[in-house]
DNA sequence: CGTTGTCTTGACTTGTCTCAAGGTGCGTGG
DNA sequence: CCACGCACCTTGAGACAAGTCAAGACAACG
């Protein structure tokens, strides 16, 4: 693993090790790139999906709204992660798609998702499994919404989002930037702001996490497992991932 | 669309015109089927997934469950859905399957999937079109626990699975054969049981919904798709759709 | 004819929400 | 450079939605 890789390189190798070949096709479908301000929509609910892409860097949401204006966060989109993938077969998006830091996007042509499959099987594959994934990660955001306590979705969400950063390089110890505010945290996690708040304190107090200027520090990253029960296998990775 | 057809063909001439190549290879697929009592696990989490398969008849549903024994439910699953999709990309399942009542299941063998893009693309953008679908039904679930109060969540549960029936012809009026426990809804929606008795009981005191023997009738669906705020656009439906 | 799973009801508890008010930091424009 | 506004964070007190506990009724089933 290479510094100044694309964070698809980087997460592709995880899964298996490239070829030249694959590697070369990876660095040229990443077209035109987007760049996005914070706070933008970037794709509405909806409205047509305008591309597919990959994210190269920033990090983003999918949310739905209600009527009354509340809305439900669905996940949280970081470095390596594909969006648009189902543009080929659904009219329009269920949901929007928000930046919350700048964003640059590799944008990939249609016509080269659709030779995927014929062209490079393998990565066809990775990228199925990267669906996956994403479908996996909803069941466990259901699991987080449905069952947990409020103390244990907060814990078990910076845990997760904590693992996919280390899955990628994108962090390496137990501090990391964290743009997330609590009204986002609140607006994921299906609770009030207020509360989010409170639990933040709690955690906190109890030296399980600190925050010092928008970085979040995962003090006993052990007894968090514990108390969200987080077990990152649903990611994809091995059980004691979370506690290396 | 004729009586007797498999589910999944009914569903797939929903999408487009099926040729009559297209339609024998649906019907040549349907390799060995699988059948099973109800209450049974049909995968178990955390093991590897057994088979793919095509559900033929009966209704399932897909859970995680916590150290606890507490249980979520993620998803149900009706005839003509898909099962064990993600076979070939993960090792093992991170959810259970249970039936709920007697199923019969037409699985399909390794080999016809992976040759699907290459032999049927029309059919793998409809398998495609089915697993986006999946994931918006895993969206709405998400809004459905974080954002709406227990008795939107009971109401908007209804509606969707009443009109997924519709879809593939399980059902053509408002009164369906509904084989759900209050227990169910309950691990579905994220409630306790007794609250979901006093959500039902609240509906049926408003006759917008009845039971009679394992029977479910909407009696005011349009009421309770405003009450829901249910729009099926999401199971890639006209809006209009619910209300017909 | 008991056993078991499911539904039903009521009374009480609690986790989370709402409302209200104040604080802090930061970017922007005068 | 300062003053203002705005977004975000913080705190407390009371309200309410949903959970828990307890106890029966009923049907299905062996």
């Amino acid at each position: 693993m290479e510094a100044g890789e694309s964070p698809v390189i980087r997460r592709f190798s995880r899964i298996f090790t490239l070829t030249d070949d694959e590697r070369r096709w990876l660095e040229a479908v990443a077209g035109p790139h987007r760049t996005s301000s914070p706070r933008r929509d970037i794709i509405q609910q909806g409205r047509p999906i305008p591309f597919v892409a990959v994210v190269q860097d920033g990090w983003l949401f999918r949310y739905k709204r209600r009527e009354d204006g509340r809305r439900q966060i669905l996940s949280f989109v970081l470095p390596g992660d594909l969006v648009g993938l189902h543009r080929r077969v659904v009219p329009v998006g269920g949901h929007a798609l928000q930046s919350i830091t700048p964003t640059r996007l590799a944008t990939m042509s249609d016509t080269q998702i659709s030779a995927l499959a014929a062209e490079q099987p393998r990565l066809a594959d990775a990228m199925f499994r990267l669906s996956a994934l994403e479908l996996a990660m909803m069941h466990e955001h259901a699991l987080r919404l449905g069952r947990m306590s409020a103390r244990e979705r907060v814990a078990h969400l910076l845990l997760e989002l904590w693992t996919r950063l280390r899955c990628t390089g994108e962090c390496t110890s137990t501090r990391f930037f964290f743009p997330l505010t609590q009204e986002m945290l609140a607006d994921a996690l299906g609770l009030s702001v207020m509360h989010i708040h409170r639990m933040l304190r709690d955690l906190q107090n109890e030296e399980l996490i600190s925050f010092e200027d928008r970085r979040l520090t995962l003090r006993d990253t052990e007894a968090l497992a514990e108390l969200a029960e987080f077990d990152p296998t649903y990611l994809g990775l091995r059980r004691n991932f979370a506690l290396e």
